[in-house]
DNA sequence: GCCAAAATTGTAAGCGCTTACACTCTTCTT
DNA sequence: AAGAAGAGTGTAAGCGCTTACAATTTTGGC
């Protein structure tokens, strides 16, 4: 196998008989391009196998043709999921995915602010997972001149989309407080330091306000901080548990924090809905496995649409509309981990 | 905020008193630097935050600073902790990481061959986790040009790191043996068709191998084939259930299916180890949940395993030693789901 | 049919970097 | 102490593409 030259648009202009600018001009979709033109070109590209170099396109000032992916991580089912599915949306689009999992680091800003500054020369465009910024750096994002849409943020002014956590909760809450419960414990993440991810603290006022909604408060004692781990989750059960009176449901505010609860319950005997109801949100795939009730949100769903709009931000930089925030629907999944108080 | 300047090479070697030349070579180590130039050169990087334009590096013919990783799918635990390990490992080294997921799709050829050889004007190495490529497509791979390394992968012409599959099966099926099990069945995964993955080939052959050891033959009506997923190993074991005796024991090739068998069983009122002993391979983070009993094997060691091959491969591009292939240990872990047969 | 405006195409100058190759100093030889 | 070998540095020519801007062709109104 011989190094073959590369095909270069130089190749496709002769071929095609044209110059390399007009080659180019059809190449990109840009107007002032003669149907025959654009034939040709089409033509000569087949024959030669032509693709773009994306190095001399940047350099050039044209794009990168490549968007990154913020995520916390890239393991975590919600983000594995989310970074496919967003992956995929970008591969269809013909745009290279950058993955950069900030790993729970508390770098994130370094990591934002070097790389990710660095970065913008190396991407059009960002898509952010539930990446809490600061102010400073939200805004400094959004002066990069770098394309940006995320998932499950708070008050940027980019394109964003997410589900409503707070009426998430709520559902969850309303559905405990429907079967009769009124004595609720919730396994609450722990609040976020940064500006933009609320997540946690949205699901914790849609509890909030279920339980007011049915002239119920909210006992101090019974919001329990958690990771939004299982590990998370079971030691806050743990504790609720050793140390608490024990409440007869318990609404936990993501899937694998009620996994850790479901655990800590069988290491003392326990289990659901028997002794104690339980409900998370999320729908992890484990959780039909595990018949944990829980509120379903859209995961690849989300990842795709905000994919969406980024790439149409990217191939539209000419519409300039304003930044647009999404909410897909959660749906209440009734299982086997709870049941009516009797 | 002013649209700052691009900082350039050029601003460099002007703030050394440098050319432009002498920078380049100093930023990339190559020799023929004295060490005040390389001073001068590391002080005016700093001063000005300079970052080079790996769009312009390409071009000029140097690299891309970025490796893509592919593999068949980003969401399942396996390849999401492999993944996030060798990101981890490029970041470290400076390398970008452009993530591929050939999702399932039929496609892998089309993927594999136009993107990726496409990939090749982009990336300047390629890091395979389990894809199936059939020899000429090795053949192509290997003569890109491109550094590659992959995990899982068998009789590839490049660095491989991986586990021992043969050997891990043949620990879990040794277990349940010494057990005093005899009456086993196998949750086997679909043989691959074609050349460079045989993960479940291989674990069946440990399997049989253990068999062979205590003078036990495989009986086929006792080897179900099924996905390795929660549901393939469902639906396996229903199969099981439904028309076929019930063995004492089974071995899951993999944990994922070891669930979907747990859940079948549940299903029927029957429960491991009670009824039946389980067993399955990895030791994914709901193993422990669940209390089975798998043989372990490190995942993100091997991607970061893998990931630090290639990086080395291209930092010294000069030494072209025989490409490696490297087993990672697997360990037994005994749980719940497995108990001694009287 | 004739001329200006509009549509199409071509020319040429870079984008920021690498890399032969040429050049200037140092060191050693002998 | 003069010249050769080598270390260190500079010059300049691209890499393949985009993009003003200039040149050319087409179109249409009279």
């Amino acid at each position: 196998m011989v190094k073959a030259h590369r095909v270069t648009i130089q190749d496709v202009a002769v071929l095609s008989g044209l110059s390399i600018c007009t080659v180019s001009r059809a190449l990109r979709n840009l107007p002032n391009v003669s149907e025959k033109a654009q034939a040709k070109v089409a033509d000569a590209v087949a024959k030669l196998g032509y693709k773009a170099s994306s190095a001399a396109a940047r350099l050039a000032g044209g794009n990168t043709g490549s968007i990154a992916i913020i995520a916390p991580t890239a393991t975590a089912w919600f983000f594995a999921q989310a970074v496919e599915a967003a992956e995929e949306v970008f591969g269809d689009s013909g745009f290279d995915t950058v993955l950069v999992s900030l790993r729970g680091k508390s770098s994130v800003k370094r990591k934002i602010f070097g790389d990710l500054l660095g970065l913008s020369q190396r991407v059009d465009g960002v898509l952010l997972l539930n990446v809490d910024l600061s102010e400073s750096e939200v805004a400094l994002l959004a002066a990069s001149g770098l394309a940006v849409a995320s998932v499950g943020m708070t008050s940027v002014p980019w394109d964003n989309v997410g589900i409503d956590d707070e009426l998430a909760a709520w559902q969850a809450t309303s559905h405990l407080l429907g079967l009769g419960h009124w004595d609720l414990a919730v396994l609450s993440g722990r609040e976020t330091r940064e500006n933009s991810v609320r997540t946690s603290s949205d699901r914790l006022k849609g509890f909030s306000r279920a339980l007011k909604d049915h002239h119920l408060t909210v006992h101090p004692d019974l919001v329990i901080n958690s990771d939004s781990t299982i590990d998370g989750g079971r030691k806050a059960m743990n504790e609720l548990i050793a140390h608490r009176s024990l409440p007869t449901a318990v609404f936990a505010d993501c899937d694998e924090a009620a996994f850790g609860a479901l655990m800590a319950m069988r290491e003392h005997g326990l289990s659901a809905p028997k002794n104690v109801s339980v409900i998370g949100i999320d729908d992890h795939p484990m959780s039909w496995f595990l018949g944990l009730s829980t509120v379903a949100q859209p995961v690849a769903d989300q990842g795709a649409f905000a994919a969406n709009l980024l790439v149409d931000r990217l191939q539209n930089a000419d519409a300039p509309n304003e930044p647009s925030n999404h909410f897909l629907d959660t749906k209440l999944i009734e299982r086997k981990t709870t049941r009516r108080q009797r």
